[in-house]
This record gives structure tokens, C-alpha cells and sequence, in this order.
DNA sequence: TAGATTGTTAATCGATTAACAATC
DNA sequence: TAGATTGTTAATCGATTAACAATC
């Protein structure tokens, strides 16, 4: 069990998503040989307002020096090590389709310690084939390649008609936490953190604005 | 230039993706052969307020009778119109490498009415080939095409370091509309829409609980 | 020290929810 | 009519921002 002891507020979902953009950032900087940076640089990045790029640090401690700003080296670090990133993730990936292989292919996860550890299909055609160095099992196999493998993530990429029954099993499999891509909302018990990523959803909000002639402009946040 | 006319009040940004949901939701409920759903039914399929879908509703107008709830059929009508369902739009998609050709394959793009319309890539050895019915165009097409195929939103899938620079070039051309898939932010002027997707910073936030040790509880929305 | 920038408190803003008159 | 549910106003809640004492 990681973590806590001296306690952390709840943190808003957007603080989370904050954090991502903050790490990411550091990192180019660090590259870029910067030591420090304050918070209003940090804000101008991204349109943000330097009080919360403050805020959002100070629900996880005091990182800065006043007068200085922040070692980008060390906030990096620090961020990295909240967000959970300062260590592997073994991941399953279930659904070898089309976004199952892309997903699979995608460079992104690996980067930052997401590691697609085992692979599920239901497919009988798919299961046993070799991709890279796994095997396709199938989904009878989760309990024991989660224990195997230590798998604590999975990435969902079936269609929408299994997608709430693979996800039942995953959770029953001991899997803490989803990324869904089927095009259909899923639920988990509420230990279990869930992210549906509708991608259609989000062309359907472009399409929203264009609709009314784009007008509305840039939404604030 | 499409709708407006009659004043639509800024909307916030959940509240369009609120409608997508009620949309998909309502197709369902139609298909079921439901010919009525209040807010209270509505909302409780989300763990939503029934206020909330009401107030969702009102910002375009009143489409409930009192005592009744809303008409399924109707309301669906309503909604895909609004979202600028009820058209089709030509997508171009950039980038055709395991990601592209993932999205480009995946049927809930077509289904809700976003026809991809052309494809393009810089890489020469793509540059030419054929792809169901359509042939891939290297991005100095872009211009031409944009006007010959009525294109209007694009979808980017390609590597972070070229996606400023893609994008630039789709503004240029005309595009109104970008969905980004590249693992960068991307920056727009603000008469065109914009959203970022950012594949690895979903997983980023997963990781971020499981590191606190899961706890935290799923977000109140 | 003087200047800069933090961490934090208080004010503001916006979104969610409760409550209810209107009305089917 | 009596019961149900809308559309909307007012209250609540939470997140963003301004302001500033603390301090490097």
C-alpha cells in the first residue's frame, strides 16, 4: 500500500489533469538546461492564472522558494513521484482490434511507465498469436496473468456491446483502475477508478460549435 | 453560416458533452421503444440531477410538456440537431500511421455522421496508396482539397513534433475544427475550435489515485 | 537591504442543486 | 380535478482568481 500517512486533501480532477501538463512542461525545460521557473511562466504556457498553478502544488506540499520560483529539476521529480510516475505500471490491454493494436503501438504509454504487459482478445482467431514479445490470451485467463503479472491498469478497447462485461471481470480480476475506449459509458464499483474516453463524443462537441457557425468562442477553461 | 438567429447564451462545455450523452442515451431509449423519459429517468441513468438535465435542456429551449417529460423521439431530433448531428461532416484526418489508421477504421465516427473525406501523410512511401476509396494526398494538397470536399473538421495523428506545424496548415486551409490526437498541446486562433485528446494523460490520472493508493474516492462528476 | 515570488486567505465567479409556481 | 413534471429562480457549493503577508 503506497503512500499517504500525513494526509491529502480530496484533489480536484482538474487539478490531476494539471499536474500532467505541469510534468510534461518541466521535462522540455529541464531538456532546455532551465533551472528555475515561477509560477506565473509556468501559467503563461497555458493560459492559466499563476495563483492556481500555486494552488494546485499546495495540495501536495511547498515545492518553491520565495523570491526564486521552483527548481524545475525537483519539482519535476516531486510531480512525477504524485502522479505515480517515478515508477512501471504493468497494464493490460483487452481487445485486439484495430485501437487495441494502435493503442498497443502507441509510443506515449510506455514513455511515462505504462507498460502493456498482457494482451486479451476473445477472438479465437486472435488468441495464442505472438505479438512481440506476449501472447493473446483469452479473457478466461485475466485472474491469473493479474496475479502473474501484477496487472493494476487495463486499457479497453472492445467493442461497445462487451465493453460493461469485460470491465465486470477485469474488476473482478483484481484491476483497480480502467481506461475505457469503447464507444459506450461503463460503470465500476466505486474503489475502482474509471476513465471512459468517448472519442466520438469529442468530434460530436466540435461539431456542436460548428453547428451554431463556431461563434462562442474558445470556451474559458 | 448555419443556425443562430434567436440568442443561444454561452454553454458551458459540459453541458454539450452532457447532450451527447442524453443523445446516445435517448437512440437507446427510442430503439426500446420508449415513447416518454422525464429528467428524474434521464438523470438517474448518469448518476446526474434531474435539475441538471432540465437546465441542460433550457439553454436551447423548452422541448418538456409538464406532467409528461419529454417526447423520446422528439427530443433526440432536437438534441442531434443541435449537436449538428443531423448533417454530415467531412473530416480530414492527418496522419495515417497505427493511431490514424486505428480511427479510421473505427465505425463510431461514420455512425454519428463525421465521414472522413480525405487522408494525408508525409511520409512518401504512403503518399499515393490507396485506402478503401480514397488515396492518400501529401499535406501540400491540403488547400485544394479542403475546398474541393467541403472538409471542415480534421482529425491529427501525428507525431508530437509535427503537430503545431500540421495544424498551422489546416488553419491556413480553412479547417474550422481540430481533434487532436498527438501527445502535445497544440495551440489555435480562437475563431477555430480546438480539443486536445491527449491519450496519455488519461492514463496519467489514473496512475495518480492508484499511487495515493486508490482512495480518493471517483470524483463527484 | 530591495526585489521577487511564494503559499495562503478572502473575494469572485460559475456551475450544480433545491425548491416551487406554472401547467400538462 | 389531482398528480406529475416542467422551466426557472434562488441557494449552495466548489473552483478560480486577486491580493498580500511571509520570506528567499
Amino acid at each position: 500500500m503506497p503512500r499517504p500517512s500525513f494526509k491529502i486533501p480530496k484533489v480536484p480532477e482538474m487539478t490531476v489533469r494539471r499536474l500532467s501538463i505541469y510534468t510534461r512542461c518541466l521535462a522540455h525545460l529541464e531538456e532546455d538546461g532551465v533551472k528555475t521557473v515561477s509560477s506565473q511562466e509556468l501559467a503563461e504556457r497555458f493560459a492559466l492564472n499563476s495563483a492556481q498553478v500555486r494552488k494546485d502544488l499546495a495540495y501536495f506540499g511547498e515545492f518553491g522558494i520565495r523570491g526564486i520560483g521552483y527548481y524545475v529539476s525537483n519539482l519535476r521529480a516531486e510531480l512525477q513521484r504524485i502522479l505515480g510516475l517515478d515508477r512501471e505500471w504493468q497494464v493490460a490491454l483487452v481487445g485486439y482490434g484495430n485501437l487495441g493494436s494502435a493503442l498497443f503501438r502507441y509510443r506515449g504509454f510506455a514513455q511515462q511507465g505504462f507498460r502493456i504487459a498482457a494482451i486479451f482478445d476473445e477472438d479465437p482467431a486472435k488468441v495464442g498469436k505472438a505479438v512481440d514479445d506476449l501472447t493473446i490470451f483469452p479473457l478466461r485467463d485475466l485472474p491469473r496473468e493479474v496475479r502473474a503479472r501484477g496487472l493494476q491498469l487495463a486499457i479497453v478497447a472492445v467493442p461497445a456491446e462487451s465493453a460493461q462485461l469485460v470491465t465486470d471481470r477485469l474488476v473482478a480480476a483484481g484491476i483497480k483502475a480502467i481506461l475505457n475506449f469503447a464507444p459506450t459509458r461503463i460503470k465500476v464499483a466505486k474503489d475502482v477508478r474509471l476513465k471512459n474516453v468517448d472519442l466520438s463524443i469529442e468530434l460530436e462537441g466540435l461539431s456542436f460549435y460548428l453547428a451554431q457557425g463556431v461563434r462562442q468562442l474558445p470556451s474559458p477553461r
